[in-house]
RNA sequence: GCCCCCAUAGUCUAGCGGCCUAGGACGCCGGCCUUUCAAGCCGGAGAUCACGGGUUCGAAUCCCGUUGGGGGUACCA
């Protein structure tokens, strides 16, 4: 039988790093398994639903590009036939009327049991499950109801979830007994935990999927990360692309005790697969992501100025701190340009005659300069760093002056020295 | 309260009875390189494998207890 897998949210606000890692484990089961990768949203909780969530949900998962293989469903949509259910369960007996609603006639004793594929075999008593509400008194159904009815009518194999979920586990198990539903192999994720060990949440920083993407980071750095927190390809395995990821994911190499997400971690990942992008897909995502975030800049500028900046980036945020002198005037710190007069007269003769106006010979003239006025480069260089660039940290200095161009050079330059 | 789960350095993890004087990675510290900052390279500190009992010739690995953390206990998902 074909893997399917799911990926079931509720629409109750953003994708956060918790949600995302679920989906995303989901996703690589499927892909690994050349299986399908479904997305249901589970909206019978009308009240707690927020508005554009799902579509919300959906993009998030887009960007990191887990791409269900089917439109995504809505569980409320199918309530009818879980209405129907019911009622076929009322008939039979398995099911009676309480107050408005329906519950479902639970055994009392004996042990439900399942082999969790990271938990092992996992037994609850029956004697802890009371009758589960299946229909609330407005007819709508309830999610320990609707789920497993979804994940047969679906013919979900394994159902990849959050160990929120263990406890729903034999719930749903009896219901799939009552309709005589075929029981999918179950996993329960470990959950990701902020820096204080609590649920992870907002006031540890960004976990929404949104904020890293507008924090600048690549959604393959993104997905390398969260495919760490439980899970590891080997003793020694860190830095993965995603085909690699897809290749070597097994749920049996998924730990079952919960993370510490590390956002330090996260952004030296960012920088590793940053540094390993082409020159030209490099140059189209961050024109892309500072389009988004409205960074103004000549397009093909900020192109040629990857070159530059590839190699120190560990997210495109920090882009705009480095690279503003390229798109508009600086205002250097006088303070720091005291003394440094000569140098920079100097510079300016030099970079008046310089041929061909590029960075080897840039770099010739400049370091003649320095060495004229027996200067070492560390010292004469930083003051023409400053004039030009407006910051005592930039780019490496001479192909910074090519890209800039010899008038504007000149100008900052003389500027500097006045 | 009751039920369940988890427990290796600050963090992510490897380990599934002898290969472990516990391996890798982030972070941290030092050095090299160097036009700044990064990157890169080299080196270092950091774990009595939560604690206490067992089992065994031998335990991070198995069992029991304790402690700590987490989850659940809804006509939420």
């Amino acid at each position: 039988m074909a893997v399917t897998v799911r990926f079931a949210p509720s629409p109750t606000g953003f994708l956060h790093v918790g949600g995302v890692r679920t989906a995303l484990f989901n996703w690589l089961f499927a892909r690994h398994h050349s299986g399908r990768f479904l997305v249901r949203i589970e909206n019978t909780d009308t009240s707690r639903e927020v508005h554009a969530a799902a579509e919300q949900i959906v993009r998030s998962l887009a960007w990191l590009g887990l791409e269900p293989d089917e439109e995504p469903t809505f569980q409320l949509d199918r309530m009818a036939h879980h209405q129907e259910t019911a009622r076929a369960l009322l008939e039979t007996g398995d099911a009676y009327h309480d107050g408005g609603a329906i519950r479902l006639r639970t055994p009392s004793d004996g042990v439900i049991v399942w082999d969790d594929v990271v938990r092992g075999r996992v037994e609850v008593d029956n004697g802890t499950i009371e009758d589960l509400v299946i229909l609330r008194s407005d007819g709508r159904p309830t999610y320990n109801f609707a789920a497993p009815l979804d994940d047969a009518a679906s013919a979900i194999t394994h159902v990849i979830r959050g160990e929120d979920h263990l406890s729903n586990t034999p719930k749903q198990l009896l219901v799939l007994q009552a309709i005589g539903g075929d029981r999918p192999i179950y996993a329960h994720l470990p959950n990701v935990h902020g820096p204080d060990g609590q649920k992870l949440s907002k006031r540890h920083g960004a976990v929404s999927v949104e904020e890293f993407r507008s924090a600048g980071y690549l959604a393959d750095a993104v997905l390398n990360y969260l495919a760490l927190l439980g899970w590891s390809l080997d003793e020694k395995t860190t830095v993965m692309s995603r085909s690699e990821i897809v290749r070597g994911f097994t749920l049996e190499r998924v730990g079952s005790s919960p993370a510490t997400f590390d956002h330090a971690k996260l952004r030296w990942l960012n920088g590793v697969h940053l540094r390993g992008q082409a020159q030209a897909a490099y140059g189209e995502a961050l024109a892309a992501y500072l389009a988004d975030i409205g960074f103004d800049g000549d397009a093909k500028l900020i192109r040629s100025s990857v070159p530059l900046v590839q190699e120190k980036l560990s997210t495109f945020a920090e882009y705009p701190d480095y690279c503003r002198f390229l798109f508009g005037p600086v205002e250097p710190d006088p303070a720091a340009l005291v003394d440094a007069g000569p140098v920079l007269r100097g510079a300016r003769d030099a970079l008046r005659s310089v041929e061909p106006f590029a960075a080897p010979e840039i770099e010739t003239a400049l370091r003649a300069v320095a060495d004229g006025l027996e200067l070492k480069p560390r010292k004469a260089l930083q003051p023409i760093r400053i004039a030009l660039t407006g910051s005592k940290v930039s780019p490496g200095l001479f192909e910074s002056i090519e890209l800039l161009g010899r008038d504007e050079s000149l100008a900052r330059l003389a500027a500097a020295a006045a």
